[in-house]
DNA sequence: TTAAGTGCAAATATTTTGCTGTCAC
DNA sequence: GTGACAGCAAAATATTTGCACTTAA
């Protein structure tokens, strides 16, 4: 017999929950939405997909939830060269930054991680006396298969 | 006596020209108010300035044209972490790449360049043969004064 | 001349907010 | 019990588009 939804929570909502936010349906629905989804979601696919888990789900709470999640640090956001139109998309943020490269032409979107990156973030930091909180680099171009 | 508006090109207006595009008053107007920018504009504050040099330009104007303008590469969009509403800023792209470091505290922007960045896209280009179109590196944080 | 560009108004898209009722803790 | 959160509707913000008129080349 499968444990209530409640019992099985993601790590966005044990995050959650360890900073003392309110946890409810609706923000489990999204939190679940975010954390399980193997492609990067605009607000209006979260509230789609969080409505399939919780009927009742409204946009502005899906709003309100992903303002709640950046202010915690807790998912970046992403404009991905507005291949989509004028939104922007959303994804729990990783232990360790990743680049995101849009191709112009097919829509295909690559992810990489480099040391150099990591340096670049060190130069930063100790030249500029700055200290990062959220960095992101989005990247257009062709890729592999549309260059040629 | 000085010479007439349309004598005295900026750069971006030349190359425009050079790509056959068609020069309006409304144009040159925008155009120059890019150039000349100070900091970064969003589009109602282009639009604003625009106007001031010529009565007549529509809102729809600017958007059009900086479409036009991102379509030939000519400018950068940035979302300088949004310090200011939803939209966009834009500014001249320049020969080389600027990393922007937006203060989440002050909002000061505070521009940098570097090596490794140069480096870090040659490396994307090869490793992941990927050519690079557009690439923008936005960082959010605590600048030099506020981290204090 | 004429294809491209413009203003205007309206549509569309995206995000936020005020309010009142509800629910997590 | 109560302060935080929800839905709903409306507002606010941002951007695009259709159309008839104008203009650069």
């Amino acid at each position: 017999m499968p444990l209530p939804k409640t019992e099985i929570p993601g790590r966005l909502q044990q995050l959650m929950s360890e900073r003392g936010v309110r946890m409810t349906e609706q923000r489990r629905a999204i939190l679940s939405v975010i954390e399980t989804a193997k492609k990067h979601l605009d607000a209006s696919q979260i509230l789609r997909r969080a409505q399939r888990v919780d009927e009742s789900v409204d946009r502005s709470t899906v709003y309100r939830t992903l303002n709640l999640l950046k202010r915690h640090g807790l998912i970046d956001e992403l404009d991905l060269m507005h291949l989509g139109g004028e939104g922007h998309y959303y994804e729990r943020k990783m232990s360790r930054d990743h680049i995101h490269m849009a191709c112009l032409r097919c829509g295909k979107i690559t992810e990489f991680e480099s040391e150099l990156f990591e340096s670049l973030k060190d130069q930063m930091e100790s030249e500029c006396r700055f200290k990062i909180v959220v960095a992101r680099l989005e990247i257009g171009g062709y890729c592999t298969v549309c260059r040629k």
